[in-house]
DNA sequence: GCCGCTCCTTCCAACGTTGTACAGACTGAT
DNA sequence: ATCAGTCTGTACAACGTTGGAAGGAGCGGC
């Protein structure tokens, strides 16, 4: 069986409260008496029964994250940021993935443990706003991804247009001019896939380029395979990009295998600039150029906007806007042409 | 304030207990009774209290997970099928990653969280036989990699001397003979590092082919870079050998990034194979033969055992050594010579 | 030597739930 | 009509902890 404040209160001869304030570090105990407790918690290997002391509190010092994937590298590596952060202000994090599914994001986000956890920080993928309208859950919420309408729960996103059009700007500079963009997906909610081919659309239409439907390659899902099967079908449709902005490292990773499959180079014959700066990105044959979201910085964002709620229970979540800030990384795949 | 037990039975004018009776699906509830009960739980918006229940109950339906990187694709897949396999059994998952580091190892075997989880799934990178000797914590303990010594943990694993001998096995059906092993640390206590070097050298010697230490590569860590250097580390001193197994693909990876580079060619001048089998090893330039253990089975042994150690808290824990399976899958990396 | 003050320790209750024991009501058989 | 037996619902205690209030010991001053 465990030790408990009793069994120590026993051993050292005093009350359970005491032993309580010995292990709290409540002032007003003697030196004395402290020691005596002391020696009798670490005789009897004492540790703390968190879940009493959660039941009191009210609180239990674990956060949840559900991403939609953790094969998905960019989600594995922001959980990883999500736990460093988490653990600096002494919380845990229990993890959870939704498969993207809207069914099971609904489900996570009316209640995942209820009552376990004190924070949820949900990456949606195919959630829709009416799905969080009626929320009865009072555990406190914060969507990673872009605000969107009026809901009072605070979001953490990069700017998507911009950091597209940013991926654009820099194909143009190379001088590319028949740029697709490869991940669009027209019958789902993911909203920073539409961002995204909005933000091609508006820098190639200032630039005064062409931003035809062929160039635009719908995906079946975002992973690699979605990337190699969208890029060989609009190349067997005969279009031929000079130049490849995808949803994600994913799916441009996919698109440069089956570029190199049908023997074009890369930056040579195609230049490719992804998303998502995973560290796969980083090692291929050619590594990729990428669109840097700062993760940690979304992690610290996120658990520091749900901490924040957590204080101040009276007043209202007032649903911000959490900006984080991003940045190309320019590598191999978009040098210049030889 | 959140709805407890007590308001519900107020609100449907029963006793508190008669109202867990409904929850709890508790038989001897007269439908009548039971559609009153169910009425207030519905307009009141009642849902149990986990923590609650956990004190109760003295279980908590948590286990922990401890990696020593969510950014090694290896650890986060092998994290989303323990997830999976735990949801199945209607527990959640609380992640943590050690970052191999032998001191974080020690302190999350010695009791992460302690009394919120109700088991332990550890994967140690650097942690030492006697770091477990003494340990204190009464959370149930498993671990991955393979047994040493008499630690009543039950450890779940593949064969790793086995597999790396099957690997060299096909690359010397192959033809190669000059075949390097990158990923060897003689300081680090990593036990399947050791296990692979000592299945490379066994194979290479029962095949009478030579083993010198020359095609030995060290390597700091086994990320990607770690791979890279090693790779180039093996170049520079003028060893150019026909195949290259690395400890595991990510190291492969960084090696064929500068096998790529010195214009070596995979697999004509050298074959690759690597080890785990992440979705990353399918889609580079040239896709990665790698061996593949069951991660799902894995997951699935590890989770049960756990199980099974909460069922029977009885007797002691046996230690078992619970074998899951591997198999080679071939890529292009170790394609015939042309 | 007594009073009052301070400081430390103890007692009691509560967090929300469930297991055990029990009380009452109803059924059917005698 | 009574009794045993079954079925339904209730009362109480307990899980291990902490906050608040009350109790007690020690000390100095008169």
């Amino acid at each position: 069986m465990r030790v408990s404040l009793k069994d120590v209160a026993e051993r050292a001869g005093v009350s359970i409260k005491t032993v309580s304030n010995v292990v709290n570090n409540y002032q007003h105990v003697t030196p004395g008496m402290r020691a005596r407790v002391q020696a009798a918690i670490d005789e009897l290997g004492y540790r703390p029964n968190m879940t009493a002391r959660h039941l009191r509190k009210g609180r239990t010092g674990i956060l949840a994250l559900a991403v939609p994937e953790l094969g998905n590298p960019y989600f594995a590596e922001l959980a990883g940021a999500v736990i460093d952060v988490a653990a600096e202000h002494d919380l845990t994090v229990l993890l959870d993935h939704t498969g993207g599914e809207r069914e099971r994001e609904v489900l996570v986000s009316q209640g995942f443990r209820a009552g376990v956890i004190d924070g949820l920080i949900l990456s949606p993928l195919e959630l829709e706003v009416e799905d969080l309208r009626g929320r009865e859950d009072d555990v406190p919420l914060v969507l990673l991804g872009e605000r969107e309408y009026d809901l009072p729960y605070d979001h953490i996103a990069i700017d998507n247009v911009a950091a597209a059009r940013t991926a654009v700007r820099h194909l143009l500079g190379r001088g590319r001019t028949h740029i697709a963009y490869l991940g669009a997906r027209t019958d789902s909610a993911n909203r920073p896939a539409h961002l995204r081919l909005a933000g091609w659309r508006a820098e190639l239409t200032e630039a005064g380029v062409p931003a035809p439907d062929s160039l635009i390659g719908p995906t079946g899902g975002w992973d690699r395979g979605d990337g190699a099967e969208a890029m060989a079908r609009m190349l067997d449709a005969g279009v031929r990009p000079d130049a490849v902005f995808a949803y994600n490292d994913l799916v441009a990773i996919g698109a440069m295998r089956v570029l190199h499959e049908r023997g074009l180079r890369v930056p040579w014959d195609v230049a490719v600039v992804g998303f998502d700066d995973i560290a796969e990105g980083r090692f291929g044959a050619v590594s990729l150029t990428t669109v840097s979201p700062d993760k940690r910085s979304i992690a610290r964002l996120a658990v520091e906007s749900l901490l924040r709620t957590l204080e101040n229970r009276a007043e209202e979540p007032e649903g911000r806007e959490l900006v984080a800030e991003f940045r190309l990384v320019e590598r191999e795949s978009t040098l210049g042409r030889r």
